[in-house]
DNA sequence: TTGAAAGCGCTAACAG
DNA sequence: CTGTTAGCGCTTTCAA
C-alpha cells in the first residue's frame, strides 16, 4: 500500500538522493558521495552511512554522475537492421567489448534509410554518447557527422566505409573474397559464371562485383554483363534474371551470390529448378551446410568486424588520435559441395 | 587545423553551451532555451540568437535536458543473446516501438548468466531507464527487481515469466502451440513421438512439455518418459538420445524439437541417418522451406511479443496502474512436409 | 517578451 | 577525515 494510492495516481515516486541520505545520516553531502564511491571514509562514519542509505534504499543516480563528469558512458550503434543475422551477430560482439569497458550501447536500426540514420545519428549526438559505430546507408552522404566528429564524438564505420567524412572503418575482404570464391569456381571448371549481387549503390556489392571482374581477368576469361544481374534479393526477380540467363547461347554453368539473402533466395529458386548450376555464396548462413548439397560460401566474421570496430573506437576514445585507418577483416571460404559442382 | 594541435594532444573540446550562445548572441539564457524549443519569442531576437547557434555550431545536450526534466527517455533491454534470431528480431520489434515513442533502447545480452542479468538490471537501473524489458534468464530470482519497480521503473518480461517479483509478461502459446504440434502429428498415425525439449528450468521448456503431455492425454496415448529429453541443444547429446530411443522395442515415429536450436540440432543429425522420423519444430526458422521434406514447425512470433511488450510498457510510462498482465501471443501451425509423413 | 535565480543529482575543488 | 562551495548544461519557477 502506499503505492497505489487509489485513482489519485501514484506517489510522485521521488527517490531518495544523497542530499536525503546525508541528511538522514547527519553527514555532509560529500561524506556520502565518498562512502557511495568507496573513497576513504572513517569506518564509523561509513557505518552511518550506510545505515542511512540501506534504510532509504538510496541508489546513485549515474546519469548525474556522468553528467557532471562529462561522459556519457555510452556507445551508439548504428546499422541497417538488428534482425537481420549478419547484423545481430555484430552487434552481439560491439555489445560484448562495450560492457567490458563500462559503457552501454544505444541500438537502433536505420533499415538503410539515409533520411532515418541522419535523425537517429542526430539524436544520438545530442545525448552525447561517447561514440558511434555506424553501417552507413547505401550512397548516404555524411557530411553532416564533421560537424560532431570536430566537436568530439568519435565513429567508426563498418561493413561500409564513410562517404563525406574521413573516420575509421572496419571492412570485409570484399573483393578478395569473391575472388577466391570465383577462382574456386574456375578451378573446377566453370567459365560462364553468373554474378547476382546486391543493389550496385551498395559499397560491398561493387566491391565484391569488383572481385568477381578481377578473378575471371585473371583466368582470362571475358567478362559478360549478360551474367551479372544487381538489384535486392527479390525472389521473382532473380528468377526471371536466371531464367534470361539460361535461355542465352551459353548459359551459366556456375552462380555466385553476393550475399546471405541472395543465396537464401537463388536456393528458392532453384529448389524448383530441374538442374542445378554450381554456387558459392558470399556470407555464410545457418543450415547452409544442411541443404543438399551444402552450400559452398565465402564466409564473413561479422562478429571480428564488430568486436574490432569496437576496439579501435576505446582506442580512439583513449587519446589515439593517428591518422583514420582502414581495416580489412579476411574472409574463408568453406566448400560445402555446391561449389565443386563441374559444369553441367 | 587547430584540432591536431601536434603531440600536446586534441584541444579540449569543449561544446558551446547555451550559456556561450546566450552571450554570442547578447541575451539571456532563458531565451536561448526558447528559441532552441520553439517557444515564443520574437523574431528579431530568435534570429540573433540562430545566428550565434549557427556560429558555434551549438548543439543542445540532451543529456543534460533529461536530467532536469528527471527522465531518460531511454529503455533497456535486456535478453539472453541478440545474436539468436528469435531475440533479435524480438529487438528489432521493441526498438521500432521506442523510437517511435521518442525514446532510446539500450541493449544488451546476459548469455543466459542470471548473475551477468543482475548485473545488467542493476546499470540500467542506476542510470535511470524509464522501463526495463527483460527475458528473465533461466530460474533467475529477480526479487532484486522489486526495489527497483518500487523506485517507479517500470518492467515488462518477454518470452518468460518473471520469477519474485509480480510485473506484466508477454508470453508465447507455448502450451497450445505445441498441442497442436503434436496433435498434428497424432492426426497423421503417430503414437510413439519423441520430444526434445530445451533445459528443464526454463519456463518455456516446461510449458512446451506440458502442451506435449496434455495433448498425447487428449488423444488417450499413455506418456513414455524414454521418449523425452530435455537438454541443450548439443548436436552429440541429441544423437546419443535418439540412438537409445530407436533402440526401444517400440521406437519412435515422429520427433518434436522444443525450440529452433535444437530443431537445427536435429536435422543436422538426421542427415546422416538412414530412415527418417516426421518431425514437427517450435519456432519458425530460416530456410525451414528449403530443406526437403520441409519442416513443419509451430511459429511463434517474436516481433509481435516484442512489439506488444514495448507497448505495454509505455502503456504503463503513461499512467497505466491496473494489475500485472500476463499476455499470450498466439503460434501457428506451418505444415511443410516434415511434419506429415506417415509412421514408418 | 525576456531574464535572473534556483535546482535536477551528482562530483570537483577547495577548504577546515 | 570531513564539509562547503561550485558547477556539469539544461529547464523551471517567478519576477520584470
Amino acid at each position: 500500500m502506499g503505492r497505489k494510492a487509489g485513482p489519485a495516481g501514484a506517489l510522485p515516486q521521488r527517490r531518495p538522493t544523497m542530499n536525503d541520505v546525508a541528511a538522514r545520516a547527519g553527514v555532509g553531502l560529500k561524506t556520502v558521495s565518498r562512502v557511495v564511491n568507496g573513497e576513504s571514509v572513517r569506518p564509523a562514519t561509513a557505518e552511518l552511512v550506510h545505515a542511512a542509505i540501506a534504510e532509504l534504499g538510496y541508489r546513485r543516480n549515474d546519469s548525474a554522475r556522468l553528467l557532471r563528469q562529462g561522459t556519457t558512458a555510452t556507445i551508439g550503434l548504428l546499422q541497417d537492421d538488428v534482425a537481420d543475422p549478419f547484423y545481430s551477430v555484430l552487434a552481439r560482439a560491439v555489445e560484448e567489448v562495450v560492457i567490458g569497458r563500462d559503457h552501454l550501447l544505444l541500438t537502433a536500426s536505420t533499415g538503410g534509410d539515409a533520411r532515418r540514420a541522419r535523425d537517429l545519428v542526430t539524436v544520438f549526438c545530442a545525448r552525447r554518447v561517447d561514440g558511434l559505430i555506424i553501417v552507413p546507408p547505401a550512397g548516404a552522404d555524411l557530411s553532416y557527422l564533421q560537424v560532431e566528429i570536430d566537436a568530439g564524438i568519435r565513429a567508426v564505420f563498418v561493413d561500409r566505409p564513410p562517404q563525406g567524412v574521413t573516420a575509421d572503418a572496419v571492412l570485409a575482404d570484399n573483393v578478395g573474397g569473391t575472388r577466391e570464391g570465383i577462382a574456386h569456381l574456375i578451378a573446377h571448371g566453370h567459365r560462364r559464371i553468373a554474378f547476382l549481387g546486391d543493389r550496385g549503390d551498395l559499397f560491398t556489392a561493387q566491391e565484391r562485383l569488383r572481385g568477381y571482374r578481377e578473378a575471371l581477368a585473371a583466368e582470362g576469361i571475358p567478362y559478360d554483363a549478360a551474367l551479372v544481374r544487381l538489384g535486392e534479393p527479390d525472389g521473382e526477380a532473380l528468377e526471371a534474371a536466371l531464367r534470361s540467363m539460361r535461355s542465352q547461347a551459353s548459359p551459366p554453368t556456375a552462380v555466385f551470390t553476393g550475399n546471405g539473402p541472395l543465396s537464401v533466395a537463388l536456393i528458392r529458386v532453384l529448389s524448383r529448378w530441374p538442374a542445378r548450376p554450381a554456387h558459392v555464396g558470399f556470407d555464410d548462413f545457418e543450415l547452409a551446410d544442411c541443404l543438399s548439397p551444402g552450400v559452398s560460401v565465402v564466409a564473413q566474421s561479422p562478429a571480428a568486424m564488430g568486436r574490432t570496430a569496437a576496439q579501435m573506437l576505446f582506442q580512439r576514445l583513449t587519446g589515439d588520435e593517428g591518422p583514420a585507418q582502414r581495416v580489412l577483416i579476411e574472409t574463408t571460404l568453406i566448400p560445402r559441395g555446391s561449389g565443386e559442382v563441374p559444369p553441367g
